[in-house]
DNA sequence: CGGTAAGTTGAGCCGATTCAACTTACGTGG
DNA sequence: CCACGTAAGTTGAATCGGCTCAACTTACCG
């Protein structure tokens, strides 16, 4: 769950009105952060843990916008409000800021700047996302985020890299526009190829990263 | 390439050192504004015309990022570079801003915090995107991006309402992530289902907003 | 009026989905 | 610590939506 510590650190700490003040909380795995349609008064910059953003449809569909790991920022407001649900898919610290230093004459400059910054990237990774969405194959999708991952968490093992699916199948698939059961086989063939290796659902070793990245912009999945 | 005529206007025009000075500049139908790569200088706010912002494969596939109408902002950097082209689908005026007043403490604070602004609403605009690239069916697909047209520049016929497609089905194929048979083949549906009609291949007449609208989110092509 | 590019339509195919069975992993309580 | 129950993930078979390829029609421009 939340941290004591930290909270009641801050509490201490905490001047009242001192809105360009960044806070700092942390968020139990599962917990929301905000939900889609709730008006922004504070955005947040994560500083350990996983953060997932997606949108539902009515119907139950569902579109995972993006994950946030260290260092991302989320919670930008469109209309002073939320357009996606925002959930931690592991025990996360974030540092919220008042959402006025975004615009507000008043505000930090390098602050400011720096969420500038921010957004600018997220415009940029969100590009990425359209071309996996719009043009990429099941198997270009799967190898393709299996590539972005190894860059944002994997960890050296040997001659090989590791690292862990922080989300589940299910997040994957609604990431990557596919079903649940596409993403697996998807995972099963690129292990089959001998490009990876699991252990347990989690786990992946990257076993072959020259090809899993060059399989990631192959229309036919043979290279 | 670049329109030399414009090049050559600007250089005799262009005052050194007056970077935060907005230039108005014309730009002619089916020519670039910039390209993949291209460093960023300046950012460009659309007065009339329409811009398409795309991304190109190496084996040629394309993804449309997105079309700009009068007040879009386009040209947002990162890691100082353009990701994406951009063309000219008409006729297109455009003001272009030096990219200094983004990040620049010295920059214009309203300036700044209109182009934030306008940072705010393209995410806002690609979260939507994503959920249609990711989550609709073609037909759901070619209707939501109808309905969004006739919102974006739609005017009264009579009890209807109508606009012109300013691109080609080409573009619309490669925006939704469909290929042009298919944007035909549901163009084609919908004039049948009697929601719209087609004067010439641009012309669109919305005869029922409302189905149209309500097609655009239902799962099954039937309402 | 002819030529070319753009758009439409049709037939067959293929990749991803659906639906269902099965396996594995995991947390709980005996 | 094992046994069980549930949730998550995998695998298979059959279906279907959108794609490919090809022919045809329409629009546009010199």
């Amino acid at each position: 769950m939340h941290a004591p510590s930290i909270l009641a650190e801050r509490k201490v700490l905490a001047r009242p009105f001192a809105p360009f003040e960044a806070k700092v909380r942390s968020l139990g795995e599962g917990r929301s952060l905000y939900f889609e349609g709730d008006s922004v008064s504070r955005i947040y910059r994560v500083k350990s843990g996983v953060l997932r953003l997606s949108r539902l449809l009515e119907d139950g569909r569902r579109q995972v916008i993006s994950f946030a790991f260290a260092g991302d920022v989320v919670g930008f407001p469109s209309q002073g409000l939320h357009h996606t649900d925002c959930d931690a898919l592991r025990p996360t610290q974030i540092e919220s800021i008042d959402v006025r230093a975004l615009t507000e004459p008043g505000a930090d400059p390098m602050l400011r700047a720096e969420l500038m910054q921010a957004a600018l990237q997220e415009i940029s990774d969100m590009q990425d996302h359209f071309v996996m969405l719009g043009c990429k194959s099941a198997c270009e999708k799967v190898a393709s985020f299996l590539v972005s991952l190894l860059k944002q968490c994997g960890t050296p093992l040997g001659q090989y890299t590791q690292f862990d699916l922080p989300m589940a199948r299910n997040d994957i698939a609604d990431f990557l526009g596919l079903t649940i059961e596409t993403v697996s086989r998807m995972l099963t063939k690129l292990r089959k190829l001998g490009l990876i290796a699991l252990d347990g659902a989690q786990h992946v070793i990257v076993l072959d990263a020259d090809q899993l990245d060059a399989l990631a912009n192959c229309r036919d999945g043979s290279l």
